[in-house]
DNA sequence: TATTTGTATGCGAAAATTAGCATATAGAGA
DNA sequence: TCTCTATATGCTAATTTTCGCATACAAATA
C-alpha cells in the first residue's frame, strides 16, 4: 500500500481524529490516561487507535515510568503540513468539547507531568477544586 | 458522522486517491471512460468510487450526452486547500504512471471532448498513431 | 421503436476494520 | 517479591467496506 494511502486510512476514523485534535490543539505531549479521560472511551480503545496512528508515522511515544506520553512527530515536514491542515478543519462541536475537557484535565498536572490515573468527569471538578484550595 | 471524518474516509482508499490524483494533476474534467482506461480497473469499480467521492463533496458530475464528466469542486475553499495539499503528496510510482497513461489517453480527445469509449492500452498507441497520420 | 454505447446501481460474497472483554506487560513502590 | 497502576495486546464477534457480476438506466442514433 502506498504510504500516503496508509496515512489517510489512519485518519479515516472519528476516534483517531479526536485524538489528533487534542494533540494538535494542546501543542504538548499527552499521556494515555489524559486522552482516555478527555474522550471518555475505554482505555484499550484509545491504546489501539494510538497504535494505528503510530504505525502511520504520526508520532513516537515516550515512556516515563509507568506513563507513556504521545507526541506529534513534527520533525517530518509532511506531518507538519498535515497537522496545520487539520488544525483548521477540526472545528466540529465534538472536537471543541473534547479539547475543553482536556484543558480541565490538564489542570491536574504537576510540573508539567500527569500525576493521576484515570479520573471520571465528576471527580475531575472536585480534584480541580481541591487543588485550587491547596495553593 | 462528522463532516471531516466523512471526507477522510473518502480519501482512505487507494483507488479513490488515484482518481483524485488524475483530476488534480490534469486540471481538467475527465469522463468515466478516461478514468477507467487510465486506472485499468472495471468501469463499475470506477463509478462506485466516483460516487463515494461525490457524496463527500469533492465534485459534481456534469452530463454531456451519454458522457459524464467529473470536475473537482474548487468553489469550496476547504476543497481547494485539500487538493493543493494532495498534489504535493501524490508522488508514488503508481500515481505517476497513472497520470502518464491518462495523458496519452487524452490525446484522443477532439475539441476538448472525449469521443471514444473504452480503449485498451494496446489499442491506445495504434489510435494515437492513426490520429497523428490523419493530420 | 430498437439498438448501441456510456454510465450507474442492486445484491451477495469476500475482505478489512472496529469494538468488547479479558488478560498480559512494564515499571514503581512497599 | 508482591502489589498496584498505567498501558498494551490477543482473541472473537460485530460492523463496515470493497469486490465482482449482472443488470438497469440514460441518451444518441438509426
Amino acid at each position: 500500500m502506498d504510504n500516503i494511502t496508509e496515512k489517510f486510512k489512519a485518519l479515516a476514523d472519528e476516534t483517531r481524529l479526536r485524538i489528533l485534535n487534542l494533540l494538535i490543539k494542546s501543542e504538548r505531549n499527552l499521556c494515555v490516561c489524559e486522552l482516555t479521560d478527555a474522550l471518555k472511551l475505554p482505555q484499550y480503545h484509545i491504546s489501539k487507535h494510538l497504535n494505528i496512528l503510530r504505525n502511520a508515522g504520526f508520532f513516537i511515544p515516550e515512556r516515563e515510568g509507568t506513563w507513556v506520553y504521545y507526541n506529534l512527530d513534527t520533525s517530518d515536514s509532511s506531518n507538519r503540513r498535515l497537522f496545520d491542515f487539520l488544525r483548521d478543519f477540526l472545528t466540529g462541536a465534538q472536537f471543541i468539547n473534547d479539547y475543553e475537557l482536556l484543558k480541565q484535565r490538564l489542570l491536574l498536572r504537576e510540573d508539567g507531568k500527569c500525576v493521576v490515573g484515570f479520573v471520571s468527569e465528576e471527580d475531575l471538578l472536585k480534584k480541580i477544586q481541591m487543588k485550587a484550595e491547596e495553593v
